[in-house]
DNA sequence: TATTGACTTAAAGTTAACTTTAAGTTGTAG
DNA sequence: CTACAACTTAAAGTTAACTTTAAGTCAATA
C-alpha cells in the first residue's frame, strides 16, 4: 500500500504538515516520491515513524532523531553507534519513569490531603493532625502545605 | 531562615532568572519582600516550590499552576477545586507512565534488535531471523527495522 | 563611608517544535 | 478536458518557557 502525506498523518495522529516538517529535517529520508513529486509513504514506513515517535516522546530532540536516522541510512558500519544511542535512551527514560514515580507519590499524598480537608471541611485538620493519623507512605511529605 | 533568590535558586537546583520569572508569572505570591524590595525565601516557602517543581515535571503549564496556587492562597472555599486539579494531574501521570512503559518495552527490542545484529556483523540476521530465536516478548515489534 | 557582589525590574532575545500562509502543482473524478 | 481537493515549497508566524541585557538599587564587609 502507498500513502499520501495526509493519509498517513491520519494513521499516526499527527498533521500533515509536522510530516512535513519532520521531512524537511531530514528525518524521512526513505519516504520515496512521485514522478510528480508528491511523497509516496509505504507501510514500512510505519515502522521507521514509529521509532521516531517512540524517540520523541521520550523527550530526545529532531536533531538527535537525524542524527539517529542518518546512523541507520549509514548501515552495518553504525550497528555499534546505533545500539549506543538506543542504550543511552533506554537508561534516560528509566531515571524518567523514576522521577515520574516520585511525582506520582508526591500527587497521591496531595490527594490525601485535599480529601482529608475536603472531609473536615478545611484544611486547618492538618495543622493539628497526629502523626498516627497520617499514612505511613505520606510520613514523608510532613511539614509541607 | 530566610534565604535570597540566588541560595533559594542554589538549593532547587534552578537559576535565579527562573525563580523570578515564576514570581512574575504569578506562581509566587507567598514569597516575602525586605524593606528595599528584596524577595526572602521562608523554609516553608520550600513545600510549595516543591509542588511547583512536580506540577512542571508532570507537564503542567505555567499558567495552570498559577491557577493552582490561586486556588491555594484563596483558602478554603476551594478544596475542591484544588482537588480536582490534582486528581486530574495525578491521572496524566499515570497516563504518562503507561505511555514511558511502552516506549521503555520498544527501546529494549531495539536494544536486542542491535545487540543481534551487532554480534552477527550486520543487520541482515534479522532478514532470514526464524520466530523462535525472537524472545516472546519482541514478537509484538516484529516486521519493523 | 566606600566598595562590591547580589539583588531589582523591564524589555528584548532565544530556542524548539511546530503551524500557517501564499503561490503554485498534481492527480483523480466526472 | 475541466474541476478541485490535496499536494508541493519557502518563508513567516506562533508559543512556551525561559535567558539575557541594561540600568539601577541593596546590603554586607573593610
Amino acid at each position: 500500500m502507498i500513502y499520501t502525506v495526509g493519509e498517513m498523518a491520519k494513521q499516526l495522529d499527527v498533521t500533515a504538515s509536522t510530516l512535513r516538517y519532520y521531512d524537511k529535517e531530514g528525518l524521512l529520508p526513505f519516504v520515496e516520491r512521485s514522478n510528480g513529486g508528491m511523497r509516496m509513504f509505504k507501510d514500512e514506513d510505519i515502522s521507521w515513524l514509529k521509532i521516531i515517535e517512540c524517540l520523541k516522546k521520550t523527550g530526545m530532540s529532531i536533531k538527535d532523531i537525524k542524527h539517529f536516522i542518518d546512523c541507520c541510512m549509514e548501515g552495518d558500519s553504525k550497528i555499534d553507534e546505533r545500539l549506543t544511542i538506543i542504550e543511552s535512551q533506554r537508561d534516560t527514560v528509566i531515571k524518567q519513569m523514576k522521577e515520574m514515580q516520585e511525582m506520582l507519590d508526591m500527587l497521591n499524598y496531595k490527594c490525601w490531603y485535599y480529601e482529608t480537608a475536603k472531609k473536615a471541611g478545611t484544611c486547618a485538620v492538618h495543622d493539628d493532625m497526629q502523626v498516627k493519623n497520617v499514612p505511613k507512605e505520606y510520613h514523608k511529605y510532613l511539614n509541607q502545605k
